[in-house]
DNA sequence: AAGTTCGAGTCAACCGGTTTCCTCGGACGG
DNA sequence: CCGTCCGAGGAAACCGGTTGACTCGAACTT
């Protein structure tokens, strides 16, 4: 059998190549302030190989080489969008040859103990932060220490390190959509205010609806929760001044699960979808086409900001750094069965 | 500010305590084969405090020591249910000072290359299992391998390092209700074959359908997703002999996908939820309180496993291994709009 | 009073890499 | 023919902890 029963060390290698360890070592990082013959060369991976040879990651951390880890810090792991974008981190940071170290960020405090001990203890090359938001502590301590880092999804202004993606976009498109169907009122459901995505897709929304002359484009905010988006909507959908009908015929959420606890809310108003108010949610994710009626959304391209951020971030550990990066991947509309042309005032073609 | 502008070290440490290295390591590890004067372990503390010392986690993995990593292997981090482990998992790691390390095992090739890594890199003290599965390569790995490692949710028999839930009292819990409600011929949505949880609960299903002496108890398998749950769920509706009643008037799924999937099934089938057929869950997550109609479920005690399984990998680590473990939390019957009583024949009392 | 034990620490060897500075022999230039 | 340079690789210090063996003085025994 060819597995060796006890791991193999860089001295294995060298003895079993015939050279020394400084040999082996420069060779296997690939450094080039060395010229080894293409033989020796070849003599040291083929010993390396052949003992299954995994570097000691404590020692080549302690020596002074990276530690080859990345740690990503999310605001909540129960929201699916940051399952799909740590998911695009894991897999890239693998195929870079780095290992992805993941931590939830549940009170804020959390995360600027847990960041600081794995920075100083040497754990991680670098941070990938998703849970920016102002004031948050780990803000100050990042600004102020040399670890390598990026901010993803939620961006920090004037960073020079946000990896972002075209957020303001999707709520043209998501308004486009609705224009199209026929809509003239429409409801917009934020998120918290001081977040980036969603202030940027209000601000996006607000201007857009603008532009298309839209008879009434009010904006409601809430948590990104099924709660916040139940919330919103019945403030939404509240008729005004002693009209029966709600002011708004469609509703357009900041994330997913906004759109499932708006669906429930508008059902329990005893409003129909799509027929009476059509509803669309952003982030595409797999619950949505099951959903009833399917949730028509705007996917964001989730994964690849994952990959995009780790490509930003290892730049920067090998002081290549790209500054901020959006990234190209267009919102793209999904049409399912929650939305449809408005209720006409009686008129029934 | 009491920030130190540069790592302190353990030389630090001891050179400000007027003591050596040594006794720095063995007052701050806690060691007793060592005799400190309490005085001395103070000033050692207070030593470490001042300069705000942490250790350095590669030159602590090199010297022999523990890393105080675990890594969590899980099958879809797509699937809420695992996130929900995971969350356990972290918290607690964290709260018996460890790092957990998440990886998602794709394709099962995947996580036996990178968990090997993990071990052979000395990156991990323990591994936590989730995703064992009949005839994974991992589980050979491991079993000729000293590395201390739990299977949690899915059972390896005879491993004696299983981490589970009473899965088998959630088909009880689930059965007793409908079968309260009127139910006599239930369906069972189960999850792929040779998947223990999956199996237990199908067994104790037809054990307590049996007990129960219900009419009809069909089983149909699917994936753990929706659209498996949906295939599924068809499966278990189709009218038999000409009938043109569905042969079920409930159906009882094996995970929350399965029953969202479901749901949508049924209602494409022409079926009303619950009028025509009753449906019950596993796994109380956020998202079941806000489908329509909201979801009855039995709700699994997920984070507990995850705490469950890291006291457990611990205790291995210390080499005061436990045994197989269940978690003492019973399944608990989330009671909500989709279950009801069955159609009568005609009769409305 | 001398030997022994015990409490309280200290010494120094490791752990497994990385990196800086050398060495050594042959080719090349003058 | 001798000095120099260069290609190819080696020696050893070092990273920051941990650990078992050892020391040293005081107390305790007999």
């Amino acid at each position: 059998m060819p597995e060796q029963p006890v791991r193999a060390r860089l001295v294995d290698v060298a003895e079993r190549a015939g050279v020394s360890k400084a040999t082996v070592s420069k060779v296997l990082n690939g450094r080039q302030d060395l010229s080894v013959r293409p033989e020796t060369r070849r003599r040291v991976h083929e010993a390396a190989e052949a003992l299954g040879y995994r570097p000691h990651s404590g020692a080549r951390a302690l020596a002074g080489a990276s530690t080859h880890v990345l740690a990503l810090l999310v605001p909540a792991l129960g929201n699916p969008t940051y399952v799909t974008i740590a998911r695009g981190v894991y897999q890239r940071a693998r195929q870079l040859g780095y290992l992805s170290l993941l931590a939830e960020d549940f009170d804020g405090q959390e995360a600027d103990e847990s960041f600081n001990d794995l920075v100083q203890e040497g754990r991680v090359d670098g941070l990938l932060v998703a849970s920016a938001r102002p004031g948050h502590p780990l803000l100050d301590t990042l600004s102020r220490s040399p670890v390598p880092h990026v901010f993803l999804n939620r961006a920090v202004a004037g960073s020079g390190r946000n990896v972002t993606m075209d957020v303001a976009r999707s709520s043209v498109t998501a308004l486009d959509h609705l224009h199209g169907l026929g809509h003239r009122a429409v409801g917009h459901i934020a998120g918290p205010p001081g977040i980036t995505p969603s202030e940027v897709r209000k601000e996006a929304f607000l201007r857009h609806a603008d532009a298309l002359g839209l008879d009434a484009a009010p904006v409601a905010s809430g948590d990104f929760t099924e709660d916040g988006g139940g919330f919103a909507a019945r403030e939404l959908l509240r008729p005004t001044d002693g009209g029966e009908r709600p002011p708004v015929t469609a509703v357009y959420t900041s994330s997913l699960a906004q759109a499932i606890g708006a669906m429930a809310a508008i059902r329990e108003l005893g409003l129909r979808i799509p027929e009476d108010v059509s509803v669309i949610g952003n982030d595409d994710l797999p619950v949505a086409a099951h959903l009833h009626p399917p949730l028509t959304t705007v996917a964001m391209p989730l994964y690849e900001l994952g990959t995009a951020a780790v490509d930003a971030l290892v730049a920067t550990i090998e002081s290549a750094p790209v500054g901020d990066v959006v990234v190209p991947t267009e919102p793209r509309l999904v049409l399912r069965g929650s939305t449809a042309r408005p209720p006409g005032p009686g008129v029934t073609p």
